[in-house]
DNA sequence: CGAGAACTGTGTACGCAATAAGCGATTACG
DNA sequence: CGTAATCGCTTATTGCGTACACAGTTCTCG
């Protein structure tokens, strides 16, 4: 029940090559290409021309050579696709450097994080398919966020709690935010301008919010309100303590 | 740049569809389906047997038509999906009539969302690939969330933030959720903590969090540390007016 | 040094998915 | 009644993921 999109996924195999656990081979020819080279391209091409054009095929045109020998080095496309998670990311901030306790330490924390969903728009739609997997990129990240966390005092449940309120926020504008820079927003602009025309008053509060400009664009980076919020929200725990 | 995923979808057909404007034909045999019977076949499908699961030729099968046969009254999949994803929610709370101003009202509001995303796991995903639609059960959800919002009194701007704000929590939260119940947990906890025995030493925040049961599993709605949060949040806004 | 085992990239082939095009049957309007 | 619109269906195309077997390459062991 609602588990198939794991179904043709193997989390082990897609483990041992995210933590480099596969014993490297003793004879035969040697290698042309590398899990690393197979992964480089497939973000390339994720970067380039979005997860719909990224395939086997395209990953191994781009490597020129025959898409099944990309078998040799990945057991599938969802192994990729794991691979791929983990690599998107940079290096974890250093969070240990930044003054001022937990606070400030979170927040720039936070915004590292919105950068590089903000780079790699196609992480939003990998990732929401998909559990996530412990790869070396994520836990670092993972824990740089707790080291700042500890900070607060907080039980450790909550802290966990705290992690997980910031990175859905951060996730959330991603997706919301994921196509805003391409050329379809004018187009829908006016589609939903129109659909408005004809059915907005069938929604009091919402006729209310446009006409006071609620989704006007606004200056500004549009993670600051919520990032402000919730490091508020924690506060209030924390001096509650 | 990272738009293909548009590339192949009518936005426009599938407003005309959500709204009910597509005029019904005058001459010719009658259909033997609708749109609303070929939605609710795939939501049964994406229910029952996941995403994955979902074709056209599955759809098709379900309602013992051809494939070809759903083209005659959906334009393709993508459009399909975006019917599904307006269909899957059920009518928006009625919040106005929870006392006690705009905090519990919003809690009630995001406690039945999150209801909602609990029913049917394989929205995460759905809507992490696709920019939203405008539909008429998403706007009253929408609708519903800012009448509770207008109460706080902050700017307009500062309503659809928080909303905002609010729906990240909640779909972040169903993500990281949406396998738990599963029956793959436990492979996944046992491979989890492998690499955590291997690995483990070089995260050391993460290894104290764990030590300490950050991740252990809690009783009681997960959703509501975040949510808590982000009101309290809200409220030392509102407070400060 | 020579044999075979381990490993490489490749060619071919299968099955599934989305969907374009065209066919005969059906039905309301003029 | 005829004709145009519309139905469901058959057939064919395209692209995908991947199983399988083959031929060449390199290391190890006798």
């Amino acid at each position: 029940m609602a588990r198939s999109r794991d179904e043709k996924r193997d989390p082990a195999a897609s483990l041992a090559l995210l933590w480099g656990e596969q014993g490297q081979p003793k004879r035969g020819p040697k290698p042309s290409l590398s899990v690393e080279r197979i992964v480089d391209s497939a973000l390339a091409i994720a970067d380039e021309e979005g997860l719909d054009a990224l395939s086997m095929q395209s990953v191994a045109a781009r490597l020129g050579v025959t898409t099944m020998a990309l078998y040799r080095y990945v057991p599938g496309k969802a192994e990729l696709l794991d691979l791929m998670v983990d690599a998107a990311f940079g290096p974890a901030p250093d969070v240990t450097s930044v003054a001022g306790g937990w606070r400030p330490r979170l927040e720039v924390w936070a915004r590292a994080c919105w950068q590089e969903y903000r780079r790699r728009p196609w992480m939003v739609a990998a990732t929401g398919m998909r559990r996530q997997l412990m790869g070396p990129r994520q836990l670092a990240w993972i824990d740089s966020a707790l080291a700042a966390l500890s900070e607060t005092g907080l039980p450790y449940a909550q802290q966990h709690a705290a992690f997980l309120l910031l990175v859905g926020h951060v996730r959330g504008l991603a997706q919301q935010l994921a196509d805003d820079d391409a050329e379809g927003r004018e187009e829908w602009d006016r589609l939903t301008a129109d659909v408005w025309a004809r059915h907005g008053d069938r929604f009091p509060a919402l006729t209310a919010a446009i006409a006071g400009g609620a989704f006007a664009p606004r200056p500004g980076d549009p993670l600051d309100f919520g990032l402000e919020r919730i490091l508020d929200g924690v506060a209030v725990l924390v001096e509650r303590g």
